[in-house]
RNA sequence: UGAGGCGUCGUCUAACGGCAGGACCGCGGACUUUGGAUCCGCCGAUGAAGGUUCGAAUCCUUCCGCCUCAACCA
């Protein structure tokens, strides 16, 4: 049961690449890190599923931390269920700890910061601080406590944490840059007051750190080494890092990935909008079924493997996207699907009279709880008798076309049992059918019985039959996106509980254990609640239908999202060459860069080329002087080019060279054996080589697959080491190949 | 409009300059004592334009669209 494969996204793929690299020493260790002021959610599962089976499959340790660092809004009731939820979940965690654990070891490294002048106390009021920080176009201004000496504030800073000072009073800030243009480092607060009782250091503390500061030194202490966390901390980033470099050096060095939080259709899932419907008895707690809560989810009947196969289907990744729930259903159907014993239940009775069944004789037919794979084994006695109870689904006055199910004249198969022909419609006052008589056909069961088409039905004998209560559970909103809705309650799903007072369940499900899952033939999946129970009388809670295949109100509109409209394209064609001559103009570094090229002999138009499509790529953000190819090594490898010493496909990777690592161009040229080779004798020994090593495809390619012609010539030319020319190994493969 | 991020079948996600793959949904068929399951098949995508390259989803440029950031929350 554990997910074997190992995970294929992004992260495991950095994970993979530090690995290989020997970073951290070969370790590797994540963390989840739930503030306790809430329920984990189907989202946290995501993210726990991600952070326990990255670690897992790479061999780490994973941390379950608990960030207490804002002690008025969290409670110790949420670190219970948070540890029960994660538990259920994903299993155990190599070590628990607490923000609150590192709270004196974050202290003196903030007396440190102040030290050095890298933070002071600020007396200023929040509202004067929140003006002075800008705005996103507009530079923040100084606070005029910015520069106060270290030492008067180290002195402020201690007599804050003594308690001398009210909440709002002061606080401490990084100095880092009030004009900078990431809004988060202009001087970020690293802690504020609040004289408030802390569920784990009590009265201890005053002063708590702010999330910025506090979680890349948690991550440090830890040792943890990736530390993942959702899109929206990507600006934060960068704070992260400086606060670490400011305090380093580390060992692991942690740093930071950013993932896309799971939104999910037809629920809601921020903290907020569940804390509302709890709060207003929209629903009927945190653990209402049909709450997204990982306690809503276990009670509705969903099991961590459905979630664990769930998260798989749905992919790690940093597109946002909305996940349609239907993938979470088919998980969940798919998982139930091999787990759920098969019972019989009827939702809403129609009693059925078999006419021609002695009254009061009751056959105690064997039903095997695995119908299709009888080699599981278990089975139960199921009575039957002249008065049963079939669906009322199950029977229509006037069968629309393809209807396999009972109606007048009409005949079905009674699951496990016989098959049975409608006679006859009992009418109510107002004539509508309260009632069905018909005759059994006693030759129909059994491995002789002949086979015959037609629709089967789910059934329960009326008089032995047991009563219980069903709550039937559906999507809780009626629209995909509630939180686009002005009012997300407004979008509620009014039917997303439904009772079904008449329901009657088989005699043998009355001994079925709390917390046990069954599949009600034809109707769905069931879970006996855990908390509504009684002995010999369980609660069921419909986890999920069966898929539908006939009901389906063919795709009504409004569940259908319409296609993304494509914006018409822009009229008038942007001249590419002339933007790209505006990047050259324009940016002082990079045309400095091309003069120094050209001045070393490189002609203008190559250089310039060469530059734009492909030094600007290698060069992967980094500023071109910053590297370690000069401007006049540049132009030395143009003219190199230029002159035909070698071909473009050598010539980038000797670029690539000379980005990575410098020299001098003619001079690695050499040592990387790139020069360009003419013989035509020896491109076609290559070639040969190619092909010989790509025998299937070269295969597949004489069948037809006239495609493969890119990936044969990539081989040929990788063969060549790129010293040939592309048009003549072309040539040559060509011929070759016939 | 400052900074950062993201655009691939209806949905989610692969492809790391060389065969646009998989899954969900949908559709069709086989089988069926569940209109379930199972099996088989089909449908269907690189936001746009230009450039570099033998070859571009991938590299470069511009444009378009979406998301995040201006709590003493996390």
């Amino acid at each position: 049961m554990p997910s074997s494969a190992r995970p294929s996204n992004f992260l495991a793929d950095i994970i993979a690449a530090d690995l290989a690299a020997g970073r951290n020493g070969g370790r590797v260790v994540t963390r989840f890190p739930p503030e306790p002021n809430g329920f984990l959610h189907v989202g946290h599962a995501k993210s726990i599923l991600l952070n326990f089976g990255l670690a897992r499959a790479f061999g780490g340790k994973v941390h379950l931390r608990f960030d207490d660092t804002n002690p008025t809004t969290e409670e110790v009731e949420y670190v219970e269920s948070i540890q029960a939820d994660v538990r259920w979940l994903a299993g155990d965690w190599a070590r628990l700890t607490y923000a609150s654990d590192f709270f004196e070891d974050m202290y003196r490294c903030a007396e440190r910061l102040v030290s050095e002048g890298k933070a002071y106390v600020d007396s200023q009021p929040q509202e004067v601080i929140r003006e002075q920080r800008g705005s996103f176009d507009r530079p923040g201004t100084a606070s005029p406590f910015r520069d106060r000496p270290a030492a008067e504030s180290l002195d402020l800073f201690r007599r804050m944490r003594a308690g001398e000072f009210a909440d709002g009073a002061c606080v401490l800030r990084a100095r880092i840059d009030m004009a900078h243009p990431n809004v988060i480092m202009r001087d970020p607060l690293l802690y504020r007051i609040r004289h408030a009782h802390h569920h784990r250091t009590g009265d201890r503390w005053c002063i708590y750190p702010m999330y910025d500061y506090a979680h890349p030194l948690e991550d440090a202490f830890e040792g943890v080494t990736h530390s993942i966390c959702t899109l929206e901390f990507e600006s934060n980033r960068e704070l992260y890092d400086w606060v670490l470099d400011a305090l380093g050096p580390w060992d692991p060095r942690p740093r930071q990935y950013e993932f896309a939080r799971l939104a999910l259709g037809y629920t809601v899932l921020s903290k907020r909008k569940l804390l509302q419907l709890v709060g207003e008895k929209r629903v009927s707690g945190w653990d209402d079924p049909r709450m997204p809560t990982l306690a809503g989810l276990r009670r509705r009947g969903v099991t961590p493997e459905a979630l664990r196969d769930f998260a798989d289907l749905i992919g790690v990744a940093k597109n946002n996207s909305l996940v349609d729930i239907g993938k979470l259903e088919f998980a969940l159907r798919a998982d139930l699907e091999g787990r759920a014993p098969r019972a019989l239940a009827v939702l809403r009775p129609l009693p059925l009279e078999l006419t021609n069944w002695p009254a009061g004789r009751v056959e105690e037919l064997t039903l095997p709880w695995w119908p299709g794979e009888p080699e599981r084994g278990g089975s139960r006695p199921v009575p039957f008798g002249r008065d049963l109870l079939i669906e009322r689904e199950d029977f229509a006055e006037e069968p629309p076309p393809g209807w396999r199910r009972l109606a007048p004249g009409r005949e079905v198969r009674l699951a496990g049992a016989y098959r049975v022909r409608c006679d006859e419609v009992v009418r109510g006052p107002g004539g509508e059918p309260v009632a069905l008589r018909g005759t059994v056909d006693l030759a129909s069961l059994g491995p002789d019985a002949e086979k015959r088409g037609g629709g089967t039905v789910h059934w329960v004998h009326a008089g032995r039959s047991l009563p219980a209560e069903v709550r039937l559970y559906d999507r809780l909103f009626a629209v995909e996106q509630p939180d686009a809705e002005a009012d997300f309650l407004q979008a509620l799903n009014p039917g997303s509980l439904q009772r079904a007072p008449g329901a009657r369940m088989e005699p043998a499900l009355a001994a079925a254990a709390p917390g046990s899952r069954y599949q009600f033939l034809r109707l769905g999946y069931f879970f006996a609640d855990p908390v509504d129970s009684r002995p010999g009388s369980p609660a069921w809670n419909r986890t999920i239908t069966l898929k539908d295949t006939w009901a389906r109100p063919a795709a009504p509109p409004g569940l259908r999202r319409e296609p993304r409209a494509r914006p018409a394209p822009p009229a008038g064609p942007a001249s590419a060459g002339r933007s790209q001559a505006d990047l050259l103009a324009t940016d002082p570094a990079v045309s400095a860069y091309l003069q120094e090229a050209v001045a070393a002999g490189a002609a203008e138009p190559s250089a310039s080329r060469w530059l734009v499509n492909e030094l600007l790529g290698l060069a992967r953000g980094t500023p071109l002087p910053a590297l370690p190819l000069s401007g006049a090594g540049f132009g030395r490898f143009v003219s190199l080019v230029d002159a035909g010493k070698v071909t473009s496909a050598g010539a980038k990777t000797l670029l690539a060279d000379l980005v990575a690592g410098g020299g001098e161009p003619a001079a690695r040229l050499a040592a990387l054996g790139l020069a360009r080779v003419d013989d035509r004798a020896a491109v076609a020994a290559a070639v040969a080589r190619a092909l010989a090593a790509q025998g299937p495809q070269v295969e597949r390619y004489r069948a037809g697959e006239k495609k493969l012609l890119g990936v044969l010539l990539g081989a040929a030319m990788r063969e060549t080491g790129g010293t040939a020319d592309a048009a003549v190994v072309r040539q040559a493969l060509l011929e070759q190949l016939g």
